[in-house]
DNA sequence: TGTACATCAGTGAACGCGCGTTCACTGATGTAC
DNA sequence: TGTACATCAGTGAACGCGCGTTCACTGATGTAC
C-alpha cells in the first residue's frame, strides 16, 4: 500500500494534508470520502489504490498526526537533563504544539474513540510504542533513581498528559476558552509538583 | 418534547437506557437510530414523536449521563469539610463511576466531538453549567480562602480532571489495562499535590 | 539509444446499502360538563 | 356516572439521499536487453 513512485507519494501526502483540512472546517459529519476527494482534486480511484479504505486513509492520517506529535514531546524531552525539567518541557511542547497545529492536534483528540481507527488498531498501537519509545527510554531511568516518586507508570503518564490533555481539549472546543499562555505558565510546575519524591 | 403521560416517560427512558446498551455493545458505528429501535421494541415514529431526531435522542442521553456523574461527584465533594479532603474524595468518586458504570463513562468520553451534539451545544452547556454549579460553589470560596494555591480555576479544573479523565479513558479503551483500585490509591494524593499552596 | 513489457498511479461512472426522516394513521389517556 | 372531544403516545411502511466501494480502463514510470 506505500507508494512505489515519487507522484504516488506526493498524491497520498495531499490525500492526507487535505483531509486534515476537511476534517477542521466540517468536523466529523463533513468528513468523508467525497469531500476529501473533492477538495484535494484526487480521484476517487487513487484514494482506494493508496489507502484501500478510507477508514484507511484515517488511520493514515491519525499515525502521522500522532507521530509528529511525539517528536515535538521527544525532542523537547530529550534536550533536558533532569526528570524535572524534562517534564516540565514536555508540558510546554505539547502546549506548543496544540497552538501551533489545532488541527492535528483536535483529529488526535477527537479520533480517540472514532470507530474508523478500530479496523487498524494493531498496527496503530505499533506506531503508538514505537514513538512512545524515546520517551519511556528517557524517563525509566530517572524514575528508577528516585528523581520521580515511585508511581505506577501508567498513573505517572496520566499525571503527565491528563492535565495538558484536557486543556488543550478544552482549547480545542467552541465551548470554552482556554488561554494556552497562561496554562504554559502554570501547568509545567503544578505538573511537577504532582510527581515530585520528598 | 418532554413526556406529559407516564407512559411516554417510561418510554422515553426505556429509549434512552436501550441506546446506551447499543452504544456500549456496538460502538459508535453500530449506534443508529434502527438498532435503538430494534434493541428497545419501541417503534421508529415513537422514537422520532419523544426525541425529534436521533440527535436529540443522542443528546438527551449524554445530558443524562453527565448529570449522573456530576451528583456523584457533587455528593461527594459537598460531605467534606477541607478542599484536601473535598478533592480527594471528588477523585475517588469519579474513578468509581468510571468502575460501576463504564457505559456512561464511556459514553461521556466517546461523546466530546462526536458531532450530534454539535446542534443541541447550546442545551447541553447549560445542563453542563447547572451540574457543575454546586461544585464550583463548594470550591470557589475555598479557593478564595487560600486553601488551594491561586490558580486560575480553569487550570484547577484541568489539574483534576485531566489525570482521572485519562485514567477513565485508557480504563474504557481496549488497549489499555488501568488498575483503578491502584489509581484510586495513588491518584487522590498526587492530584492534591499539584493545587496545595505551601 | 531504442524498444517491449511489467508495474504503478490515476480516472470517474456506476452500484447497492443503510442511514435518518416523514407521514397518515390508530389507539390510549386525560378533561370538561 | 357518562359521553364527547382534544391531546398525547405509538405504529410501521415508504422515501430519498449520500455514503463507501468497485471496476474496467487509460496513462506514466521504471526496467531489461
Amino acid at each position: 500500500m506505500s507508494p512505489k513512485q515519487q507522484r504516488g507519494e506526493a498524491t497520498a501526502d495531499r490525500l492526507l494534508t487535505t483531509a486534515l483540512q476537511v476534517y477542521a472546517s466540517s468536523g466529523q459529519q463533513g468528513f468523508t470520502v467525497n469531500a476529501v476527494t473533492a477538495a484535494s482534486g484526487v480521484s476517487l480511484g487513487s484514494l482506494y489504490h493508496h489507502f484501500g479504505s478510507f477508514d484507511g486513509l484515517a488511520a493514515a492520517l491519525y499515525t502521522r498526526c500522532m507521530e509528529e506529535l511525539f517528536e515535538e514531546l521527544t525532542t523537547a524531552l530529550t534536550a533536558a537533563r533532569t526528570a524535572r525539567t524534562g517534564v516540565r518541557a514536555l508540558v510546554r511542547a505539547y502546549l506548543r504544539f496544540t497552538e501551533e497545529r489545532p488541527d492535528a492536534a483536535l483529529f488526535l483528540h477527537a479520533s480517540a474513540y472514532s470507530g474508523y481507527l478500530a479496523a487498524h488498531a494493531d498496527r496503530i498501537r505499533e506506531a503508538k510504542e514505537a514513538a512512545l519509545g524515546g520517551i519511556v527510554a528517557w524517563m525509566r531511568p530517572r524514575i528508577e533513581a528516585g528523581e520521580v516518586a515511585p508511581i505506577p507508570e501508567p498513573l505517572i503518564e496520566a499525571l503527565v498528559i491528563g492535565p495538558v490533555a484536557e486543556t488543550a481539549r478544552r482549547r480545542l472546543s467552541p465551548a470554552y476558552d482556554m488561554d494556552l499562555a497562561q496554562a504554559a505558565r502554570v501547568l509545567p510546575d503544578r505538573i511537577w509538583r504532582s510527581l515530585s519524591p520528598d
